[in-house]
DNA sequence: CACCTCGCTTTGAACGTTCAAGAGGTTATT
DNA sequence: AATAACCTCTTGAACGTTCAAAGCGAGGTG
């Protein structure tokens, strides 16, 4: 009872030998079905289970996923995280896996981490988080052929030797020297059929600002470095938030976001600008996030000549900031659900967390498993209406 | 450069034995120097790393430590756990582990978790949190001799027979009948010395309140079912957040926690009479914790004759509805140092999380790899001082 | 009848590490 | 001088699983 029950075991209650045990479990259809069920019931008597060791060393599959846990900036976003890595347990769960947290101070420190991780543990595959500009991690994993799995679109920028060198290797078929017109057509038709149409529609018809958004994901997206990805659609998020306050009535609306670079922020910044018709630098104001920043923004937006009376912020930080100084009348949105804004009560965009993270661990065992060729998913976020706007 | 070095490879390289490799590894002094570093250069040279797998299977050490990762409740007290998890993580890795997530819906639940956990992937240890009355994974993971630690001191509570029966197989020597008194004189002496004087110094002095939670910790402290555990002194934090009002001129002070039996609120409560000089029925509100809940119960103690001029709460939440409705002159102060506390500009009472998770690391570090007996480590939290009192 | 194929099962080896035992040489002990 | 004790290193086996290959009986084919 109390000594370890192994393949071994099983096999020698079922009859059988050891082989045929693991071809229950691995290969079912290789079985008798009469005798299948023997090495069942004997698996089931016995409380059998398959030592995840002995098979890694064999199969060199871990069924274990790494994710970074960040240290909390500010702490407001940091229940977004929570709730991320929450989902990606849950989701992980089911399909066989485990979640490994593991730290690291940058992203070099981050390299290292996995290098150290991929030796030691036969990790397969990684999820990586907060993907920005000239991200380093994602070229270390491709070139190593390791799984992964990027919860925020890439955001591209290799240098042009190295996206061609890469992209010939990785695309063997498909023309290197592609044309602009084919990389804007074809990462499109990545997308799931309703989903990349809707979203056509929605980015173009805008002006300036959602043509060069669009420009800029196809770039992205069609690039030499692409990779599964999952990301919730920002621009949607601060488009809902801003039809929201043009359907109350409000006509001048500003924006308050973070200095330009960021992805995640551009896309904000561009999702209010396609609402209101086109980007309109007077009423919007950059700076880094914090409640403090927020206020500061908030200030000098309310104070020119013709103010605008309601405001889109790109986090629940900085609207935090701009709610607290703002007079009754002037209407504000944050961004990501946080604690801090149901409990002022602000009105906000909720990213599909759990989905999110489900959808990441779906595209990562689909690599793992099923070898299929994951495709992009964009995720609609949705307004929460509280009493702010 | 790109096969596998293995142990076996360093080997032929240094012109050793496996074996001689893998004692530079573990018991190095079984080396003579000048081998030694030949290995050791060898495994520079190669870039070795040892398989944890193929180790795993020899040794039974995973080196992998599990945590739950709970749903977020009302996302308020989210980033606590969030805080916590980073700092298991950055401190385990040094001490050469790694932390795997779960998730369970339930204790139930987790009991089944723990046990697809060890006979799959051999964890070495756990870090349990929010633990409870009455826990049932504390006894689980005791009978089966599963090494653990728990974030949250124990709080006991089992039914005499199985007491004492846990008690006979697991102190052998000691008297099973073990009276009230030594019973509370033993455990304070398994704290370190300062830090036990100190706290007795603390506790014993309150009048009832002061008595009743200073017994009813020895009673789970001393239990049979005593492990060991890492937790904040609850009772100091709302004590200092209520010396902090009495200080500023405050006289009445009310309280508002949640309902009986919650070992963690009991204990914050106890802290808050304690330093108002004893328990005041009338000047206390319980409550399910939440932002709305907060604010009636502030209201309702608010509206009494002779009402509070400073509200003590036992979370951020519950002072975020309080100081919501308190008036510009009622102080009041929560529990945790959350964003919302941050936003709110609340005085709060943070806890030493990282410090915590350390502790944790250390404490299951010892008993896997030192056989040291471990010892509950009770750390002392900090008042932050806003401007909400 | 000899041979092949098919379905099901078994056997031996291997993954990379550490344990248990022992080999060979040098030094200390009697 | 014989032997024990020690130091250093090596060898074979084992952890629990799956891979690769082969065994074996039944049925089909030329």
């Amino acid at each position: 009872m109390a000594d370890k029950v192994t393949i071994a075991t099983v096999a020698a209650h079922a009859n059988v030998s050891r082989q045929t045990v693991s071809n229950v479990l691995n290969t079912p259809h290789l079985v008798r079905e009469e005798t299948r069920e023997r090495v069942r019931e004997a698996i089931a008597a016995l409380g059998y289970r398959a030592n995840q060791a002995a098979r890694l060393m064999r199969t060199g599959r871990s069924h274990l996923l790494a994710v970074r846990i960040e240290p909390t900036h500010d702490g407001i976003n940091g229940s977004v995280l929570d709730r991320f890595l929450h989902g990606l347990t849950e989701a992980a769960a089911p399909a066989g896996y485990r979640i490994l947290l593991y730290a690291a101070a940058d992203d070099q420190a981050e390299i290292a981490t996995y290098d150290e991780l991929l030796a030691t543990y036969e990790l397969d595959g990684f999820v990586l988080t907060s993907t920005h500009h000239g991200d380093v991690r994602t070229s270390w994993l491709a070139e190593r052929a390791v799984p992964f799995v990027t919860f925020g679109r890439p955001w591209g920028r290799l240098s042009p030797e190295r996206g061609a060198e890469r992209l010939a290797r990785s695309l063997p078929a498909s023309g290197a020297g592609a044309s602009e017109a084919s990389q804007l057509a074809e990462p499109w038709g990545r997308l799931s059929p309703e989903r990349g149409a809707e979203r056509l529609a929605r980015s173009l018809p805008a002006s300036g600002a959602g043509a060069s958004e669009a420009s800029q994901l196809a770039e992205s997206w069609g690039a030499p470095d692409s990779h599964p990805w999952v990301d919730v659609d920002n621009a949607t998020g601060t488009a809902a938030a801003t039809k929201h306050l043009l359907g109350a009535g409000h006509r001048r609306i500003g924006f308050i976001g973070w200095p330009e670079g960021s992805g995640v922020g551009d896309e904000r910044r561009a999702g209010w600008a396609g609402a209101i018709g086109g980007d309109l630098p007077e009423l919007a104001r950059a700076t880094v996030d914090g409640v403090a920043e927020g206020e500061a923004a908030a200030r000098d937006l309310l104070s020119m000549p013709d103010p605008p009376t309601a405001l889109v912020c790109a986090s629940d930080s900085l609207a935090a900031g701009a709610y607290g100084i703002a007079s009754p009348g002037v209407a504000v949105t944050g961004f990501d659900d946080t604690a801090v804004a149901r409990v002022l009560g602000l009105t906000t965009v909720a990213q599909p967390l759990a989905e999110a993270a489900a959808r990441c661990v779906d595209l990562l065992a689909g690599v793992l498993d099923g070898g299929t060729a994951p495709r992009p998913v964009l995720l609609p976020p949705s307004l929460v209406i509280r009493q702010s706007a």
